[in-house]
DNA sequence: TGGCGATATGTTATAACATAACAGTATGAG
DNA sequence: CTCATACTGTTATGTTATAACATATCGCCA
């Protein structure tokens, strides 16, 4: 359903994808969403989608602070923040909370918890759709799960000195 | 092998059971490890680690030094990060990421990448062992976890509004 | 016993991340 | 035309974390 090398799992981030069209594809996601929803889709908003789809990778708040300046949009933490919080809220953006960083959902249309792998070598974040690792234990002990994190930190193929990538 | 009122499942950290003594062997196992490590268990160390389980709760780095501070062992955030990261490398101490916030380990003595679940009403956190989430898609994709961030939000049982707790 | 290396703590300064609070602007409903 | 709502702009500050260098402690051993 989404790019010509899905390997097997509903990996996305390592390896390479027609990128402009995988951009394309969420901001036309993001413009139904909104109109769904009956939300603004406003420039800061929507640069700051753009931006984060542009990197495809996990920015920090400031960074995506300093493009947003560099165009005009805005140059106080707050604006950056704000339009972060609001694609955060309706599930196109995820925080990484290990990296205190956003990244832009690999999965826009399908609501889901996401699961990140991060290599600590190359910096890259690949998101996997999570599923559900501890319904078991949480279920016995009682505990309503409203939102989880799942990250792991490691080495992605292309860093692991000899193995194949 | 701990506590007096184990319910089924790992699960620390909700519920009652006798403080005291899981912060006794808690430091006991603290000892124990420095020993065969030979590492240094010295007084700075030593206090945040109690502090900790004194809490028997997540806090913050700064407010570990708040308390260090008070007792006069070190008032710089240094001091208190240094001791909070030396038992986070042992072991010892987790970080929460969710909250920027440590606690002590409830299955000292144990190698494991821990689970929590976090309430978002009284705040308490619990630690579960984790059961390797996705060693699955992360090993089809090739990537190689080095440690695991894995915290779940909503709420506890005493805080879930018309269950049984 | 004096110097050395290793380890830990003390301190300064600043970086990096985040939000409260309020002012201004735009827009649509009544 | 005015009010409510929603968003953006701005100030100020709060919170979390680390780099860099100074000082102290201690075992070792020449």
């Amino acid at each position: 359903m989404n790019s010509k090398k899905a390997p097997s799992a509903p990996l996305t981030g390592f390896g390479t994808h027609d990128h402009t069209r995988c951009k394309a594809a969420s901001m036309t996601a993001a413009e139904a969403l909104c109109a769904a929803r009956k939300l603004q889709l406003t420039p800061v908003r929507k640069r700051v989608l753009e931006i984060l789809l542009e990197a495809h990778e996990a920015m920090g708040a400031y960074d995506v602070l300093a493009r947003l300046a560099a165009e005009g949009l805005g140059s106080k933490p707050p604006v950056a923040y704000r339009a972060l919080g609001f694609w955060v809220e309706q599930g196109l953006v995820h925080r990484i909370e290990k990296l205190n960083a956003y990244v832009a959902c690999a999965h826009p249309g399908r609501a889901h918890d996401a699961a990140f792998m991060i290599c600590r070598d190359c910096g890259r974040v690949a998101e996997t759709e999570s599923q559900g690792p501890f319904g078991q234990s949480a279920g016995e002990a009682g505990f309503q799960i409203e939102s989880m994190v799942i990250e792991a930190e490691g080495l992605c193929p292309k860093c692991i000195p000899e193995a194949g990538a």
